[in-house]
DNA sequence: GCCAACGTTGGC
DNA sequence: GCCAACGTTGGC
């Protein structure tokens, strides 16, 4: 018997905050093949997420926080799955974090993102307050500060609609 | 395991 | 700079 097929699933949307004082959209178009790493996540539920649900293909909306205008700016697509985040292991970092890791292995990871849009019309917070469409969006909850986010598929297509991408 | 203190996030 | 929300830490 040929063994199973491997499950597909639709590309997932996701949505992804950045201060972009730290690492902005531009920073991500200016990485090489336009590729970062998604380092220093160090929160347990947005670890959770890119380790188990983050797959290849899936669409990751970049978000500015902590800006004049914060809002989504564009849109990058997963290029790699979950990994361990070296940065955890460096002390010159930012990241490190010496009580994360046991017999040398960091219990952070990351994942490898690659740009695909930059938004003609970037999607404000302000903006996205005022869509009905948007109703139950994570980032629109008080309190929301989880750095990782899913965004469900009508509320992803709706931001693509809003934010008319401009493929990078 | 409880919970107070403290630190961080992030909009405003 | 303010402050609400929430996560983490550590004493007990």
């Amino acid at each position: 018997m040929a063994a199973a097929a491997a499950a597909v699933r639709s590309p997932r949307f996701w949505l992804m905050k950045t201060e972009p004082v730290t690492f902005s959209l531009d920073d991500l178009l200016a990485s090489p093949a336009q590729t970062s790493s998604w380092e220093g996540v160090r929160n347990y539920q947005a670890r959770n997420l890119m380790r188990d649900e983050f797959k290849l293909g899936d669409r990751c909306f970049i978000y500015h926080s902590s800006c004049a205008e914060p809002g989504i700016v564009g849109l990058a697509e997963v290029v790699r799955e979950a990994h361990p985040d070296e940065t955890a292991l460096d002390p010159s970092s930012a990241y490190y974090d010496e009580k994360s890791f046991k017999d040398g292995v960091s219990r952070w990871c990351m994942v490898a993102v690659q740009a695909r849009a930059r938004f003609r019309n970037p999607v404000l917070l302000s903006q996205m307050r005022e869509e009905p469409g948007l109703l139950g969006l994570m980032v629109l909850q008080r309190g929301a500060r989880l750095s990782i986010q899913p965004v469900s598929p009508a509320h992803g297509a709706l931001i693509l609609k809003l934010g008319k991408p401009q493929k990078v």
